[in-house]
RNA sequence: CGGGGCGUAGCGCAGUCCGGUAGCGCAUCUGCUUUGGGAGCAGAGGGUCGCUGGUUCAAAUCCAGUCGCCCCGACCA
């Protein structure tokens, strides 16, 4: 139907890329594994931007702005951390460029004494300041988040999804005690579950991070993992308790209030323009993105239908008084006025933006007082009296958010079974049968071996999961819960 | 880093085997007719054929080199 667009079965990460690339969300740049995010792309991440913000903020949180760079020896100073990050960084050298005679390229000059690394996260350059800023418990807790571009040198990219370089938030907090810091990451979690839920109509599995998948400076690492059409995990955000790691590491102490010296426990979360892939993946069908009302820049899309200047004039004065009683109560709206547009081009491009409720005004709906709501995702057309419009489509757009929330989550509950035994993950992996419910107890070997034989990794271990005893699937031993093991993005 | 594919107009491609001075579709611009599911007709503009070198009277095409990008896999948010 849509066109230059692969369906879904026959080739799912292909759709993945044409979907991107004809709702025009990015486009690949000159350099390898950076993208370009275009405005329909930015606006998706600009809304989420507002609603994480506002959700830090009443949290506590307050904004900052640390520096790209970071001189090479801090990433150095925490050992796990330099260990996970080490191989993927970009590092600056030089401070110019001359032009030297006889020869056509440029040559780097002035050299740097210390090497610079462009940040990957900021916890060390971050940890490097608050040294400075923490002396007593009464500076504590320090809650600072950052809005900023991080860059990983990956091997292989994907559009949204993983490049080189990509925007993010990350907040950095440090606290008196463990059990405070611990609090504060598993708060940040929920943060993150209420987003992607009620914002971002995806349903996730929240929990901890195995051994072998966790951050490295973390004791612990939370997570919230969906799952996407094609039944593969991504994970959608993360939340590390740091324990006093990077504080030593850094020399952050502070004194408490029976006057003793003691090091600062630490946290830090992140969610990144990563949602946006993941919300594309949730969502999107065969003819384009499907946005959720609550992160569309326009949730109601207004087409105007006419053939002459007089069918104009008398759709545009229904139309618009409409619009201004949208406006008026705060829903966000576009007019689609473009003259040399048919509607029906109208419509199919509506629909690969991926804008959750289109409004259609033409000359027979002025005749019997009406205007026509069609909804994106399942395409249903209903009309509505001029009079209720207004009360009808905030109640529409709601019941589209959470439809959208329905329908993802029956996705995940449908694929998501309990699996007995190493034989069976293994013959649901080969399926892509989904999340795979499996007893565990098992070391950071076991968990490769697992990977290595069946694709799957160990994506979260569940925080609401039931108790249960049971036996781990690959060594025997007792385990008391189900953690889920899927294939990843 | 391995496997595959590709570099020719803004985008998608044909032309390459068999050398002869570059073409198609979409998009763009102009005009007229259109407009309730991706409009039609007529006309117009736009290309150092990734780059370097070689062979040849003549290279998008043959030869040698080189650069880059995408997809799949291993690694990772």
């Amino acid at each position: 139907m849509a066109k230059n667009i692969t369906p879904r079965e026959q080739d799912y990460s292909q759709w993945y890329v044409d979907v991107v690339r004809e709702a025009k969300l990015a486009d690949y740049s000159p350099v390898k594994g950076c993208m370009v995010i275009r405005p329909n792309g930015y606006a998706i991440w600009e809304k989420m931007q507002q609603a994480l913000d506002k959700m830090f903020k009443e949290a506590g949180h307050v904004n900052a702005y640390f520096p790209l760079f970071i001189p090479q020896s801090f990433l150095e100073k925490e050992a796990q951390h330099v260990e996970g990050f080490a191989l993927e960084c970009a590092l600056v050298t030089h401070s110019g460029l001359e032009r030297v005679e006889g020869e056509s390229r440029l040559r780097p000059t002035g050299k740097l004494d210390e090497p610079l690394v462009i940040r990957p996260t900021s916890e060390t350059i971050i940890w490097a300041m608050y040294k400075n800023w923490i002396q007593s418990y009464r500076d504590l807790p320090l809650l600072i988040n950052q809005w900023a571009n991080v860059v990983r040198w990956e091997m292989r990219t994907r559009l949204f999804l993983r490049t080189a370089e990509f925007l993010w938030q990350e907040g950095h907090t440090a606290h008196a005690t463990a059990d405070e810091a611990e609090a504060e990451a598993r708060r940040m979690l929920e943060v993150y579950r209420t987003f992607a839920e009620e914002y971002m109509a995806m349903p996730v599995i929240a929990g901890l991070k195995s051994e072998g998948q966790k951050f490295p400076g973390a004791v612990d690492t939370y997570c919230i993992e969906a799952m996407m059409q094609d039944k593969k995990a991504l994970q959608a955000g993360t939340s590390h308790y740091l324990g006093q790691n990077f504080a030593k590491a850094f020399d952050v102490t502070f004194q408490n209030e029976r006057n003793e010296l003691e090091y600062v426990y630490a946290t830090s979360w992140g969610v990144s323009t990563r949602l946006v892939g993941a919300l594309v993946m949730t969502h999107g069908d065969d003819d384009g993105i499907i946005v959720p009302p609550r992160l569309a820049a326009w949730p109601v899309y207004a087409v105007p239908i006419y053939k002459n200047s007089e069918q104009k004039a008398a759709v545009m004065g229904v139309l618009e008084p409409l619009l201004a009683d949208l406006k008026n109560r705060g829903i966000g709206y576009r007019l689609d006025d473009r003259d040399q547009m048919t509607p029906g081009f109208k419509f199919a491009e509506c629909e690969l933006m991926g804008h959750p409720l289109r409004l259609e005004v033409g000359p027979k709906d002025v005749a019997k007082g009406q205007v026509v709501l069609v909804m994106r995702h399942n395409r249903e057309k209903r009309s509505v009296s001029l009079a209720q419009a207004v009360q009808e489509i905030p109640k529409v757009l709601d019941a589209v958010q959470s439809e959208l929330f329905q329908r993802a989550n029956t996705l995940l509950t449908k694929h998501t079974a309990p699996v007995e035994t190493y034989d069976e993950l293994r013959r649901a992996m080969e399926e892509d049968s989904g999340f795979a419910l499996c007893h565990w107890a098992g070391n950071r070997e076991d968990e490769e071996r697992v990977q290595e034989e069946t694709k799957a990794t160990l994506r979260v271990i569940p925080l609401d999961g039931q108790r249960e005893m049971g036996k781990c699937i690959l060594t025997g031993k007792p385990s008391s819960q189900r953690v889920v093991f899927a294939k990843a993005y």
